[in-house]
DNA sequence: GCCGTTTTCGGCCCGACTGTTTTCAGTCG
């Protein structure tokens, strides 16, 4: 039983209470304890074990969660769950996946109308006896229809963020050039640097709020305007991005910014602080009664319930907020910070560019060190290197050290773990390079037991420098890799095997969870843009985004040291 | 269901927009 199982449950058990109109608060109790066990670093099950804790110690885990996790883990399931779900049907719950359809409306179609499932809502809507249904019209109806067409097609997605940025840019840049637009900023999840966003949201200063809002909706980019009030527009980009914009007073821009950044976990704490104090905080500003006395910026905000600024990255009520009281937030890594880049590929397999020319690209971006790292012959589809042809691969990276100075080119390999266990070079070779990145490809779907086997060579092994592609989850993908992260991150911990933080966001990766649990056991993390081409290396930034989340400083990045100081860590 | 230098009860974050209503509940972020 994992923790994301137990965290499943308590959002289920959550849906089906706000079917049933229990208590609002308990319904919340139940969401944060989902919340709370899912971004747990380590699992419940060793808390659980160790007579020397107590999950009572979890914020938001009382003595009747703390006993509903013993339950889930001991035996699998909760009788809790099975007794809701035998009064409401599953697809009353799947209902609330609709928009505009909510634990309220679902709960009626269900009582009224004995709807319990997304086909038979379906017959309802169309044969007119949704629109009848008190409290429903015909245009809640034709919401729902549209609902599931679109649910059976794909459903709202979340992309990624290195998706949603260019036209998010641009349209940003139009509308500071709307006239009487004084500020124009992109809050959010895309400011918290969320690997993936749901939607955009958009903020503006102006005095009058329909220029900006005409203006938007006549961008070329955006393909409807889904709902516009006096304060908030909601419109649909023809990428299917949808995008809020609010417009606001210039007074309110930092109150603003900070509420519309969220997370939604850290504003609730931040505005139970000002509550405390006897304050109110929205999104026009901190309150005393009637009267402003914050809002103009983020800061003020901040100052206003007696916390310094906090970065937006780490705004996941995850300790950020204690930190800031005892004046302990971190430096997070930043961009210009990275010093050298060390997973990449070349023309020798699936790179694009010559080793000189990366080497050449990597020095004009500013870069001390690089490992070129094409793949191990396994994978065949890339045109991988067997020891023969990775030695003679090696050989042209002595002869460009000499071509391009001023940048050291280490002599890598990203190297397969492959299914039976071993890796897919011998010793011998591997003993030779300078950086040798531990990956796994193939066999994904292997049980745990014999992943974590295959990890565990590649970890003892004493040639591996780092592992790559490591992760319990694929971006892009449903599922992740069966591992168990804390064992892995133990091992690599014992071996001294250091961690990278992937910045492609296309490729497997570590999320910022992994990546935080990684910092906690004192494991270097690099990040690396596993470049295809010389524009390859653009993508770093993504990756230190991710650190960034992770809480990670520069100390914590082994690849923003001088090569001085990164050749030991090799030693 | 949780929580507590306003503790064991009575609170629990806040506001905009829509569609249904004739003043507001539900949904959403």
């Amino acid at each position: 039983m994992q923790n994301g199982d137990v965290a499943k449950i308590f959002d289920e058990l959550a849906d089906l209470l706000e079917i049933q109109n229990a208590n609002p608060f308990r319904v919340r109790a139940y969401r944060n304890a989902a919340r709370t066990i899912g971004d747990l670093p380590e699992s419940v099950a060793d808390i659980l074990a160790d007579p020397e804790r107590k999950l009572e110690e979890l914020p938001g885990i009382g003595n009747d969660l703390a006993a509903k996790i013993r339950t889930i883990v001991e035996t699998e399931g909760l009788p809790q769950l099975e007794e809701l779900r035998a009064q409401v049907p599953r697809g009353v719950v799947d209902m609330m996946r609709l928009p505009g359809l909510g634990p309220k409306k679902a709960a009626a179609l269900f009582k009224e109308l004995q709807i319990a499932s997304l086909e038979a809502l379906k017959q309802a809507s169309e044969s007119g006896a949704v629109a009848g249904l008190k409290g429903f019209g015909e245009k809640t109806a034709k919401k729902i229809l549209e609902g599931l067409g679109k649910l059976a097609q794909a459903g709202p997605q979340r992309v990624q963020l290195a998706e949603a940025l260019p036209a998010a840019e641009v349209i940003l840049a139009d509308l500071r050039n709307c006239p009487g637009v004084h500020e124009a900023e992109i809050a959010g999840s895309f400011r918290r640097r969320r690997e993936t966003v749901a939607d955009l949201d958009l903020l503006a200063t102006a005095a009058d709020s329909a220029p900006v809002m005409d203006r938007l909706a006549a961008h070329p980019l955006v393909e409807s305007v889904l709902a516009r009030g006096e304060t908030k527009q909601r419109v649909r980009l023809k990428s299917g991005i949808e995008m809020d914009l609010r417009v606001v007073p210039r007074e309110s821009f930092g109150a603003a910014m900070q509420y519309f950044t969220g997370s939604k976990e850290h504003n609730i704490v931040m505005r139970r602080r000002a509550q405390e104090r006897g304050l109110k905080i929205n999104e026009y500003g901190v309150f005393r009664g009637e009267t402003s006395i914050a809002g103009r910026t983020e800061a003020e905000v901040y100052a206003a319930v007696d916390l310094p600024w906090i970065p937006p990255e780490i705004r996941e009520n995850r300790g950020e907020i204690e930190r800031a009281e005892r004046k302990a937030l971190p430096k997070l890594v930043e961009p210009g910070d990275i010093r050298g880049d060390l997973h990449m590929h070349t023309t020798a397999t699936d790179g694009t560019a010559t080793i000189r020319e990366m080497a050449e690209a990597a020095k004009a971006r500013g870069l001390e060190y690089i490992a070129i790292t094409d793949h191990s012959k396994r994978v065949s589809m890339a045109n991988g290197l067997d020891a023969d042809r990775l030695r003679a691969h090696w050989k042209e990276i002595e002869k460009v050290r000499k071509q391009v100075r001023g940048i050291q080119i280490l002599r890598g390999v990203e190297c397969d773990i492959l299914e039976d266990g071993s890796l897919d070079l011998p010793d011998d070779v591997l003993a030779e390079a300078d950086w040798v990145l531990a990956v796994l490809h193939y066999g994904l779907r292997q049980p745990r037991d014999q992943i974590m086997k295959r990890l565990m060579t590649a970890i003892r092994s004493p040639h591996v420098d780092a592992l790559g592609h490591l992760t319990g989850r694929m971006v892009g993908r449903r599922e992740g890799v069966d591992l168990d992260l804390d064992a892995t991150l133990k091992a690599a911990a014992d071996h001294g095997t250091m961690i990278e933080i992937n910045a492609h966001p296309n490729r497997l990766d570590i999320d910022d969870i992994g990546a935080a649990a990684a910092r906690d056991l004192g494991i270097p993390i690099v990040i690396d843009t596993d470049a295809h081409s010389v524009t390859g290396f653009d993508v770093m930034r993504f990756g230190v985004y991710q650190a960034r989340r992770a809480g990670l400083e520069a100390k914590d990045v082994a690849n923003t040291r001088p090569w001085a100081e990164f050749k030991k860590l090799l030693a």
